[in-house]
DNA sequence: CGCGGAGTTGAGATTGTTCAAGGATTGTGG
DNA sequence: CCACAATCCTTGAACAATCTCAACTCCGCG
């Protein structure tokens, strides 16, 4: 999908990501640019249900490959879900805002991460940081609103509609197509709803018209229409 | 309630609970809680639907008297509850940490504030107020569990368990019983529940012991049982 | 070739919503 | 002091949304 772009001679392909994720947030000189590019630390890797960020760390880091979540056990095998950690986020603790395991960070797939720490002296990275912070935290809200005021369908929607856009953000979305590499168990422990009930949400969807599956990727067609449809507003309106 | 504990001669009680409430965050020097009893600022009065937080405010406030709540608007004229403002709460944006307005802080009753922005440089005070917002960040985690992945039930019961808590801490729950002066349309607001529903829920609570109810208040007179009942952990357990 | 995981579908039970009505309480003006 | 309106609480009955259980398919993989 990346390796196509190749304007520059692009050393580490795998940081492009964040690259863009950052880049969108704020805006970044071409110091802060190659610091991100030129990032030296080792990868780490987390095979499904390992913790991406270890329970005392209070560093920041980047997702490179697969998803990950922010969730909560339950009793028994349940848990919930509050968030996706889809590839290019930042994830871990901003300095001034020391808020320790209140969540925990599990991946659910294979997945690579990074530390980016050190980029944090970087005043354009430093903001860029804190802007995707406050997105985050505007997603948890998103999220409470799905789950508190939506119904199946529009939760569903909703969800779709947003990691929809956080691929496009970042050039990965490709004709409205994304990738999806989570079943729909992971949807149900999101959305607080039954693997049944969002199958069959799923199905109604794309009997509508605006949704296209198939393994491991979706496909929202009519991806306006949808908004429309269930008011689902890009990013800000709360504002004031 | 308060007016009987007078040990020293405290010209303005109203700043009693947020005493008690940092105190309670956070080790408190005698001359921070000297300055916190000598804020000289005006109260700011608001009613029943106001906002306590002008829209571009990033200060702190400290709530008095009366609720209040953070919440997003629905179309029509629907809404979704995300926390609930009680007296002696912080409210308001640390300086660190600039989280604009990703959601209204609306009066519930008839509300007063007061502005505390100038007490954050004190050490002591500001290190009680980053520990509360991190205590609220962690209630809104609670909130998504209550809204999906707790029933009726199990939901209004962590709530009312989580408040009743909030007021023990700071001494305004006499003999398991504390203030609650919104009605029950609010409740179903916060925890995506229709009126009735809660007012049946609330109805089970007291057919099986665990609550009594009054005009503006409630009580959980084995609030032990219902906590077990519900798998409700007061604050911690997620540490690790 | 068979096995396991993920997606799909049906039928019935459970939970929660809506609409509608009736009681209780309180504040207000006559 | 009483009538009245407003607000909140309570209850019933029909309806809709969602869950559970259980089966069955499809496909990739050893």
């Amino acid at each position: 999908l990346l390796s196509t772009s190749s304007s520059s001679p692009v050393r580490k392909g795998y940081l492009e990501l964040p690259l863009r994720r950052l880049a969108c947030a704020g805006p970044l000189s071409a110091d802060e640019e190659a610091a991100i590019r030129d990032l030296a630390h080792p990868r780490r890797i987390s095979a499904r249900g390992d913790r991406l960020l270890a329970p005392g760390d209070d560093g920041l880091h980047f997702v490179l490959e697969g998803w990950g979540c922010q969730m909560r056990p339950l009793d028994g095998n349940r848990r919930q879900i509050f968030s996706f950690l889809l590839p290019g986020d930042v994830i871990g603790c901003l300095p001034g805002d020391p808020a320790p395991s209140l969540s925990q960070s599990v991946a659910l797939t294979h997945a690579t991460t990074i530390d980016a720490s050190a980029l944090i002296v970087y005043p354009g990275i430093k903001a860029a940081m804190t802007a995707l912070h406050i997105s985050a935290q505007s997603r948890l809200f998103d999220q409470l609103l799905r789950l508190g005021a939506h119904g199946a369908y529009e939760g569903v929607a909703h969800l779709l509609l947003e990691i929809y856009t956080r691929h496009a953000e970042i050039g990965l979305a490709e004709d409205s197509r994304f990738s999806f590499p989570v079943g729909q168990e992971r949807l149900g422990e999101m959305l607080g709803l039954s693997e049944v009930h969002v199958n069959r949400t799923l199905t109604r969807l794309r009997a509508d018209g605006h949704l296209a599956a198939g393994p491991g990727w979706f496909s929202l067609p009519r991806a306006e229409d949808l908004a429309a449809r269930v008011g689902f507003t890009p990013s800000p309106a709360w504002m004031a």
